[in-house]
This record gives structure tokens, C-alpha cells and sequence, in this order.
RNA sequence: GCCCAGGUAGCUCAGUUGGUAGAGCAGCGGAUUGAAAAUCCGCGUGUCGCUGGUUCGAUUCCGGCCCUGGGCA
């Protein structure tokens, strides 16, 4: 259709309720355009509302692409990056512009910077880890000293990918880390990065009125008859999520409920911010 | 009106045997390679309710007043 989408290729990042979707929604009707989701929540099948994936309506307007076709199983940078690559070609093939879309800072940069290549790690090793009652930096400790060194010992997270990835391929995570090629995915392209901002102030207003907004078509009963997740299952932590249970468990009303989910929601807006300005500097 | 308990950071409170004070939360800044809407790190001067007194020195002790909550009338 068009050549020119061919090599082309169309980023679009920046915190929540910036605007991000309309842009992609605008470039995409006037340049042929597919949406392909960059966020890591809004690729799961629940909590439609919650994570503010596009409406039904916005899918009918324009192609969209990795939104809510996940399960209950746990997603990853790794699997994103793959399924995201593949998608690109695949708009390219038909002559379309691929548009990413979303504020998963990570997932952009590994698509920017490229991802270390390691082998799956089984789920019994997972499980072990992230159940363990113990002292995990003391663990790593034991195993690799110079890696512990490199890690906060309450950065949980950090420390059981560390754990697992050592357990798993006998090789600490840094040298996997380092020996990576670092290719981008995107080399050969042109790549347009738009970084949709606003001032602080107006994007934390933004953000509540979004908030109430949700309330207004129903988040409520969509947490209420959310099925029951696995525990440590990513959905889990979606921003607002856990106050909402609080108040149908009748720990704390409604009102409260929404105060601190706008509050997380704010937390979670600087620290995209955060990301943009040390991760991605060149764009701009 | 009387009795009791309080009035300390934007909020909830701790503390100072008298030398002008510190936690959590909020706020602000930062890190970030397979859970990333995650995970982690750093930043704390505020008429210590007001006003007199004692004291070298009072937010701290004493008096009075004001305010809030509870009890008795």
C-alpha cells in the first residue's frame, strides 16, 4: 500500500494518561497504521477497565495488536520482545505502518537495545525461589559474591532472578548480561520515537479524573468478579487492584480505596518519568 | 460549668530526666535486562496551640487562656 511503511516504524511512549492512545489512534488512521501494545498489563484478557486498555470501540477504528490475549499464565519482557518483533514484520509484510504503543519503559528498551539471550528457567527453580522464606542475599552470597554485591539485599525481585538464572544455567545473570550482543530489533528501520508528555501537575489530574472515570463504567464489579489469580501472578499488582479488594473485603472504604489507588498512580507516573529521563535518553 | 485526655512536619503520631526535635505516610529526587503498573534506594526546620512565670536557657517545669475529643452536670 504504502512503501514508505515498510521501513518504517512508529514508537510512541510516555507516562499514564498522557494521551498516548489517541495519538497512536490519530497516526494510525492517517498513515495506515497497526497498534501494537507496549504494556506489560494490558496484554491480559482481565481487567479490561483497570489497566485502561482500548475500548472496544477503538479496536473496531483500528487494527490493535497484543491487547488481552493473555491468560492466566505469567508474560515476560523476553516474551513480549518476540511476539512484538514478529507482529512488526507481520504489518510490514502487508504494507502497514506498526505503531508501538505503551509505558512499559522496559519493554522498549529491549526492543531498542536488545535482550541477553538465556534459556527458559524450569518452574520447579522459579517456585523455589520465589517461595523462599529465607535470606536471599545471604543465599546469593553463597553462591556468587561479587553478583550480591551488585544487589540491594531487600530488592527481592532482583535477588530471585539472580537466584534462579545462577540455579538454573550455573552461570550468573550479570555475565549472561554481559556477553549479550545487544542488537537492536529495530536496526534497518525508521524509527520515529514521540514521547507523549505533559506537565507533572496536569498529568496527575489527568490521572484521578481517569481514576473516577473507571468507576463510573464499572471497575468496581469488574475487581468483584475478577476469578481468582494466582498469587504471584503480574495482575495481581495492577495499580488500583489491591484497594479495590481492600474495600469489598471491608477493610477500608470506598472513598479511602480511590485515594490510594490515585496515589499508587502517581508513584507509578514519576517513575516512568524516572525511566524516560535515565533509560531513554535519546528520546529527547 | 466541672473532671479527664490531647494540641509537635501536609496527615497520623513518637520524643526531649530543661540545651529549640524524629518515625511512618504523603511529597520530591534516583536506580532499573524474562513479575517492570514490578522491585529497590536517597531526601525531614517545623512560631513543638497562645501567653506570662521560674531558669544562663523552656517545646519540655508551673500558672492563665484558647481549641479538640470523652465523661459528669
Amino acid at each position: 500500500m504504502n512503501a514508505q511503511n515498510q521501513k518504517s516504524v512508529v514508537l510512541i511512549a510516555g507516562p499514564t494518561a498522557s494521551g498516548k492512545s489517541s495519538l497512536a489512534m490519530e497516526i494510525a488512521a492517517a498513515r495506515n497504521g497497526v497498534i501494537i501494545n507496549a504494556d506489560s498489563m494490558q496484554v491480559y484478557g482481565a481487567l479490561r477497565l483497570l489497566t485502561a486498555r482500548p475500548s472496544p470501540t477503538d479496536e473496531a477504528t483500528a487494527p490493535h495488536r497484543l491487547y488481552g490475549h493473555v491468560g492466566a499464565e505469567n508474560y515476560s519482557v523476553a516474551r513480549w520482545l518476540s511476539e512484538a518483533k514478529s507482529e512488526i514484520d507481520s504489518v510490514h509484510n502487508i504494507g502497514q505502518l506498526p505503531i508501538l504503543c505503551g509505558g512499559t519503559g522496559l519493554y522498549f528498551k529491549s526492543m531498542e537495545q536488545g535482550l541477553a539471550e538465556l534459556p527458559p528457567i524450569p518452574d520447579e527453580i522459579r517456585k523455589t525461589w520465589r517461595g523462599f522464606q529465607g535470606d536471599l542475599h545471604a543465599e546469593l552470597e553463597l553462591r556468587d559474591k561479587v553478583g550480591a554485591t551488585l544487589l540491594n539485599p531487600a530488592d527481592r525481585q532482583r535477588l530471585i532472578r539472580a537466584l534462579e538464572v545462577l540455579e538454573a544455567t550455573s552461570k550468573p545473570l550479570r555475565q549472561w548480561q554481559a556477553e549479550a550482543k545487544s542488537t537492536s530489533a529495530l536496526q534497518g528501520l525508521i524509527v520515529e520515537r514521540r514521547y507523549v508528555d505533559l506537565p507533572r501537575a496536569e498529568l496527575y489530574a489527568r490521572a484521578e479524573r481517569r481514576f473516577d472515570q473507571m468507576m463510573e463504567q464499572g471497575v468496581f464489579d469488574e475487581v468483584r468478579n475478577l476469578e481468582a489469580l494466582a498469587p504471584d501472578h503480574p495482575l495481581t499488582k495492577a495499580i488500583g487492584l489491591r484497594e479495590l479488594q481492600a474495600h469489598l473485603r471491608g477493610e477500608i472504604a470506598l472513598d479511602e480505596a480511590v485515594t490510594l489507588a490515585k496515589t499508587a498512580t502517581r508513584h507509578y507516573i514519576k517513575r516512568q518519568s524516572t525511566w524516560w529521563r535515565g533509560q531513554m535518553k535519546d528520546w529527547h
